[in-house]
RNA sequence: GGGCGAUUGGCUCAGCUGGUUAGAGCGCACGGUUCACAUCCGUGAGGUCACUGGUUCGAAUCCAGUAUCGCCCACCA
């Protein structure tokens, strides 16, 4: 791989040439890892990498992630910040599961059929293909993590940092097990946690059933019938009881009565219970204690039996009779069926509701009673609320710590649970008198903790945690805790946490939770949340829709810069954002309008280099001068985290000012005739000291051109880059000295030349023709100006030759005249057509308009008395200047 | 059912704690091929800032309400 020599540059940036060899460069030299000692005097930044799933493809979620910590991180490391960008990879137990079981699928095999030890073994071999994958991907994004940390939730440090935390948990009565009603997702075979039960609205059935009541003869009644209303006929095999209001007239005698169960013929009681809602449906609730949560409770109220109907792969167990091992569903059409042979159907109708639905397969979700492990969820919770609240951490956009909040205060306790083989194994055994001891040691206890019976009769639990434990532990079970190491003494706490909000709650606020708990110390100051990337027209992008941007393939066509650019320009934190085809263009645009002001500099260098010599010109005061404004706001957005406005200043200084007014006034410095090598030379430095502030400024957005044009820049002149090889470890420059009076006489020279260009357009003067240019100076400074000014009103304006009359000269003005805060300007020839006398009105008549505004304001005393005298004074001076202007148009 | 957010030229978006004549990119119209770039340069047209009311000398910006769209949370059969 080779790219292009300095002298031979194309006149496009050819990414897919330029951007793998740079990565390249950047990885031999170390800089992404931290040296070994950090240096004096260093404020600390660190991001922890959001670890992807270890099986997912790079899409452009992770492409937003990687430029927004990317482009930070390369900000804080030119800084000389002791910085840590920590990469990392997630096992992802369940979504591993579910890949690796379509793997084996393909290959004739199944869980069962491999067994726990075999599938494990199968998914290791899994993970060593899949694991660097993404990396590598990350790579062509330039992502300048320290790779050489790079981690893993399945790495022997995890594992432990999980022991030993569930440990903690434990024995601080935080961690604990106990029957419950869980949410089961049939297909994954596991519980899932109440965020990954994803509702969805759904028409469904609503039937009304007859129970028959059970007589004085103690045998069910003919006539006597009690309606309930289901959505799950099914669950009628495991109802208990049926409950009323005990306020409703309509039922109250009923209570304490008994009625029979259909199909199973089981004998229940009639209770009454204010949960129950008089008005809906019949007023009448059959209860199913052991598949609903509203029924569990009142289960729990009234100590009803709890009878299991569905096993784990939602089939009727044998409670059923007959209908045992049938499907949910065909149990669902069958009782139905039944009942409405048994004359018991009272009627059905369609039913708006909402179905919890597994957030991996999509199955529907049962509600189904297990033991399971539980963190209690209360007191961590707490704590992480009171850091937010108290501004310990800040969330951003801040209007998302409101919907933290609300999480935090409505939390419940956390199924951590999942009856999965790949992941971290729960560090609990069982004696067989039914001690539980929970173990951090990497074998395992000893003994039982309560009975002293060897641990060779202990049993260990099967069950293995939820994904987002060992996530929620990431900031520093990455950095070797519990052990106090280097890594955690020096980068613990983390800066910023940077994620998407779609995961607030699965894993910021388990971070939190557990970062508090474990550290005593709020995992990171600051978190980020990014949009969602969605794709044109606002659609989210999805495979079925044909609408995914693959972003590797972005890169491979018009380079990571660009897309980078595209993805944070024009986006605001937690706001969805659009990458279209136009944003991308803009980005690729971008990117090449930098290689081209770079090869305009490299092409410009006077040869033989000699010595600079004489003064500064205006040009290059007011370069210098901007660039220093453009350091200090684009440092200032960066420290704000303000990256879409640091990317669109940063823009605006690299191609409004230095391309289109810069480089047009150096080029007419560098080619006069009469200038001295040593002149131009002067020029020369100063062009490409303003090249190397851009490239500074721009690099953490725009790492890969902004490197491969700064070493054709160091190779040209070592001087311009201060002799540093290599940007991505060069000093960000926060700015300084402004000169107040080479920017405005630059911006009045601006604005008399876009008159000017106004002007020839209006009167059809073509483009390329010179004109003699005559130019009345409003006072003596602005006649300096002018004459310091002169030969790029010359280039700019095309004069040939400029006239600049002292002020009060030549009052007869010509109809093609146009003013500026400099004076009054036109050209000598053809200015009296209809046209240039058009445009003098148009702008006598808005200059007009201007004035008595203003006059307007200045002469309302609630105006003049109440704004600010800085304010007043402004207005004061912008009229001044209006009618200076006005006098000018007129002569 | 609760909560949050959005609404600015044809499109995509800026607009910080209220202060000129509301900006940019794309698109559109017109003009431009010698010396960085046509992935470019120049010029221009195009907006009563969703609506109603309020606060204020002054409101796209602050407050209240309305409408439309979107997102999140929620165990009513």
């Amino acid at each position: 791989m080779t790219t292009p020599t300095r002298r031979d540059l194309p006149p496009r940036y050819e990414a897919a040439v330029v951007e793998p060899s740079i990565y390249e460069r950047w990885l031999a030299s170390g800089a992404f890892t931290p040296a070994a000692e950090p240096p004096a005097d260093a404020e600390r930044f660190v991001i922890i990498m959001p670890p992807p799933n270890v099986t997912g493809a790079l899409h452009n979620g992770h492409a937003v992630f990687v430029t927004l910590e990317d482009t930070m991180i390369r900000y804080h490391r030119m800084r000389g910040d002791d910085t840590l960008w920590l990469p990392g990879v997630d096992h992802a137990s369940i979504a591993a599961q579910f890949v690796l079981d379509r793997i084996i699928g393909e290959e004739g095999e199944t869980r069962a059929s491999l067994g726990r030890e075999r599938y494990l073994e199968r998914m290791w071999q899994f993970m060593d293909e899949t694991r660097g994958v993404i990396g590598r991907q990350m790579h062509r994004l330039g992502a300048s993590a320290d790779w050489t940390r790079g981690r893993f939730t399945m790495d022997p440090i995890s594992a432990r940092a999980v022991r030993v935390a569930f440990k903690r948990l434990w024995d601080a009565g935080l961690a604990y097990r106990g029957e419950a009603l869980v949410n089961w997702c049939p297909r994954c075979r596991t519980t899932i946690s109440d965020l990954e039960n994803v509702h969805r609205d759904e028409t469904g059935t609503l039937w009304t059933v007859r129970y028959h009541l059970i007589g004085p003869d103690g045998e069910a009644s003919l006539d006597e019938t009690i309606s309930v209303a289901t959505t799950r006929p099914e669950t009628i095999l495991g109802d208990t009881a049926v409950a009323v209001h005990p306020d409703d007239a309509r039922y109250r005698a009923l209570v304490g009565r008994e009625a029979l169960i259909p199909i199973v013929n089981r004998r229940v009681p009639i209770i009454a219970d204010p949960a129950v809602e008089r008005a809906f449906g019949t007023g009448a609730v059959k209860i199913t204690p052991a598949h609903d949560f509203d029924d569990y409770e009142m289960g729990k109220r009234h100590g009803l039996p709890m009878v299991s109907v569905l096993d784990e792969d939602a089939r009727i167990t044998e409670v059923g009779g007959d209908l045992a091992g049938m499907d949910r569903y065909d149990a669902r059409s069958e009782v139905v069926a039944r009942l409405e042979a048994a004359g018991d159907l009272a009627g059905s109708r369609e039913h708006p509701m909402v179905i919890g639905h597994c957030d991996r397969c999509g199955t529907v979700v049962e509600p189904r009673l297990s033991v399971q492990w539980f963190i209690r969820a209360g007191p961590l919770a707490e704590r992480a609320l009171a850091s937010v609240r108290e501004g310990r951490t800040r969330i951003i956009p801040d209007h998302q710590e409101k919907v933290y909040a609300h999480w935090m205060e409505n939390i419940h306790d956390w199924a951590v649970g999942r009856q999965l083989w790949w992941g971290h194994r729960i560090p609990a055994w069982y004696c067989p008198d039914g001690h539980i001891t929970v173990s951090d040691a990497e074998d395992g206890p000893d003994a039982c903790a309560a009975c002293g019976l060897p641990s060779a009769e202990l049993t260990r639990e099967t069950d293995i945690f939820d994904t987002w434990f060992s996530s929620g532990l990431w900031p520093f079970s990455t950095m070797g805790w519990p052990d106090d190491t280097p890594d955690l003494r020096r980068f613990y706490p983390t800066s910023v946490m940077e994620t998407g909000p779609d995961i607030l709650f699965f894993w910021v606020a388990r971070m939190m939770m557990l970062g508090l708990f474990c550290t005593d110390v709020e995992p990171f100051h600051t978190v980020y949340l990014h949009g969602i990337v969605r794709g044109e027209g606002g659609v989210k992008m999805s495979k079925t829709k044909g609408n995914v941007v693959d972003p590797l393939e972005v890169v491979e066509q018009i380079g990571a810069d660009a897309l980078r650019f595209a993805l944070v320009t024009g986006t605001s934190p937690g706001m969805d954002q659009r990458l279209t085809a136009a944003k991308l263009d803009g980005g690729r645009n971008f990117t090449n309008k930098l290689w081209n002001a770079t090869r305009f500099v490299l092409g410009a260098r006077p040869e033989p280099a000699g010595e600079p010599e004489g003064e500064p010109t205006l040009a290059e005061r007011w370069i210098a001068s901007r660039l220093s404004g453009a350091q200090e706001r684009a440092t200032r957005q960066l420290d704000a985290l303000d990256m879409s406005g640091y990317a669109g200043s940063a823009y605006d200084f690299a191609w409004s000012e230095y391309c289109d007014w810069f480089i047009e006034m150096a080029k007419v410095e560098l080619r006069r005739e009469d200038a001295t090598p040593g002149e131009r030379e002067r020029v020369w430095r100063v062009a490409a000291d303003g090249l190397a502030g851009m490239l500074r400024i721009l690099h953490p957005l725009m790492p890969f051109v902004t490197e491969q044009a700064w070493s054709f820049l160091h190779e040209a002149d070592p001087r311009a880059t201060d002799g540093e090889p290599l940007l991505v470890s060069a000093a960000w420059h926060a700015g300084g000295r402004r000169d107040d009076a080479s920017e405005s006489a630059v911006d009045a020279l601006v604005d008399l030349v876009r008159g000017l260009r106004h002007l020839r357009t209006e009167t059809g003067v073509p483009a390329g023709e010179w004109r003699h240019l005559v130019v009345v100076a409003a006072d003596d400074r602005a006649a300096a100006t002018l004459e310091d000014g002169r030969r790029y009103l010359e280039a700019l304006a095309r004069g040939r030759p400029v006239e600049v009359l002292p002020a009060g000269s030549a009052s007869a003005r010509p109809a093609g005249v146009v003013t500026s805060s400099l004076g009054a300007a036109w050209y000598a020839a053809d200015d009296e057509s209809p046209e240039a006398a058009a445009r003098r009105d148009a702008q006598a008549d808005h200059l007009r308009r201007g004035i008595e505004r203003l006059r307007a304001l200045l002469a309302n005393s609630s105006f003049t008395e109440r704004a600010p005298a800085a304010v007043v004074e402004r207005e004061r001076g912008r009229l001044a200047e209006l009618e200076a202007q006005l006098r000018q148009l007129d002569g």
